[in-house]
DNA sequence: CTGAAAGCGCTTACAG
DNA sequence: CTGAAAGCGCTTACAG
């Protein structure tokens, strides 16, 4: 049998108005009063029903976490671990609870957010993805439903936290052209990601500045952010000889450029650059080429702070505010 | 406002204990009534409410995840994006919710799991990790709350799913020593998970086999599942010119191996295998070496299935019954 | 400082 | 085939 507040209050001598009280920390209810009712929770081992407790506030205190339709790319990326963790620990600090969406298709996902929404399961989303035309974000846009989004989509206003994807490009490319690496490609993938627009303008803003500019034949896009993806590619590029700096978008097809390079022994004559959602590896020699670490864990803990405040200050006024914050990239060098 | 059963009720004109009914499509309402009531719905946009569904029902349809306490290892490693898409597709399959555990340590894991539990806020667990001596594990078993452990605990009877770890490395070794790879070393790594003591199991009788066994000092043990770890240990393996074949546990450490022996230009020289969580490039000439594909995805979409149907057929009976599911692995040959 | 009562939005015997 | 009523386990005005 489970323990209810009534068990509690009857077992404590109070109503259990009373007990519900000193479980919230009620200031009108006595010292000694709490302290009874609190050790007989704690001998009866009680603990709150949630359903019961979320109908009557109305609010679950748990956010949802929407994913994109399920693919490689996205499972395989170590982006999507690494967030998972960050919200995880945010939530953690906040004593909130994290529901995963489901499904599939655009259908039964946006069927899934619909009912976490509308059902009351969730008082806020997080999305770990920005796709322009996104029918759930569309969807809770129109709700006015709170969320942050980790990316971002130019000209639509929301909260969203991103890095400040042309800036680092900027800061890579740059590097490249100090170190004498003068003949730069970028090396991108799934050109519908924001990101990678905003990685391909920051490298064509320093090679401007440098009277280089980057042509269009030197952007090659068109493919999941894989590992194989990045090694096809290169094994096609070293045919040219054209380049000898890579500004690479993607970590995972970073590494499979690397090993091209490295198993035609051309390592001497390529110099490339990525981005990486963590500090892979502290204090190793094992690093084999430099890149910017864009501490995608605290990014994706910001998102929930963030949405955790968003949720907590609902309502307070009638015009529209958003949060927009960016996250600096380090720049790691072997 | 939103809408409630109510609402529907008398917009129908019907009670609200008959809404429900056509909710639950029971079979004593008429067609007529059904269809009339479904329109409404439809029309109000009337989506049930979780929480009151829940807390009559005393069941939340929704399955917790248990997530080990927050270490690099875990979070890099790709078994735990893979899995996590696994158990997302059975949910979704089932319309199950997904509800992620959180916490650093032991002390607010075990916390949180307990709130869940006691809290009603889901029907099952997931365990995504298998350590011995685990407080949450035995509070569980203790409490005899339904669970699914993926991998498996020595001596303690409880529903699990994992690979014959001892099988894929017997498989494993014997293809070594088939290539002619009979100087043969097992590199490891947290050897307190439960399948490295297997698989190393498996490295020891085969070798015995060929009167060949393992000695201790052939077992590479007492790091951390990470690149740049193995990436070190193969540095210092390689001076000693011992071996020829390495049977490797983890792929991540795999990786670190393969790039110090790409790195020193010994290819030749070494043969190694190992395990990985899906089949990474397929029709690809991108693969460096053989390996095993665990299906780590469909081991935990059946491990959410497990656990589907142990919570389902709940207090069928007296007597202790348990699952206890092994996926095989296949050999990938580059 | 504490209690009795109403209500959150559902479901499910029990009647009819 | 359908409805009125009770109840799931909480919280929160309203009294006192």
């Amino acid at each position: 049998m489970t323990i209810t507040i009534k068990e509690v209050a009857k077992a404590a001598g109070v109503a259990p108005s009373t007990v519900s009280r000193v479980i919230a920390d009620h200031p009108s209810i006595s010292e000694k009063t709490k302290q009874r009712v609190r050790a007989i929770m704690d001998e009866l081992h009680y603990y709150p029903n949630y359903n019961a407790r979320q109908l009557v506030n109305q609010r679950s205190k748990t956010v949802g976490i929407v994913l994109p339709e399920a693919n490689d790319a996205f499972y395989q990326n170590p982006f999507f671990p690494t967030a998972l963790r960050g919200i995880n620990e945010a939530a953690s600090r906040h004593q909130y609870s994290l529901l995963l969406s489901t499904g599939d298709d655009d259908i039964s996902r946006l069927d899934h957010i619909k009912k976490m929404i509308y059902g009351k399961q969730v008082d806020g989303l997080i999305f770990l993805y920005a796709t322009q035309n996104d029918p759930i974000l569309s969807f809770v846009i129109d709700e006015q439903f709170p969320f942050v989004i980790i990316g971002n989509i130019d000209g639509i206003p929301m909260n969203s936290i991103d890095n400040d994807n042309i800036r680092v490009a900027k800061e890579a490319t740059e590097y490249l052209w100090q170190q004498g690496y003068q003949r730069i490609a970028f090396i991108g993938g799934d050109e519908k990601q924001q990101f990678i627009q905003q990685r391909i303008k920051g490298v064509q803003q320093v090679l401007q500045v440098h009277h280089q500019p980057l042509s269009d034949a030197d952007i090659y896009n068109g493919f999941p952010f894989l590992e194989n993806e990045g090694y096809h590619i290169m094994k096609q590029i070293m045919k040219t000889n054209r380049y000898n700096g890579l500004v690479i978008g993607d970590q995972l097809v970073a590494q499979g450029v690397y090993h091209a390079i490295l198993e035609y022994g051309l390592l001497n004559e390529y110099q490339l650059i990525t981005f990486k959602p963590y500090e892979v590896y502290q204090n190793s020699d094992y690093i084999h080429y430099p890149y910017f670490n864009l501490h995608s864990q605290q990014l994706a803990d910001r998102a929930m702070e963030i949405l955790i405040e968003i949720i907590s200050n609902k309502s307070d006024s009638k015009h529209e505010r958003f949060v927009y914050e960016l996250i600096a990239g380090d720049l790691v060098i072997p």
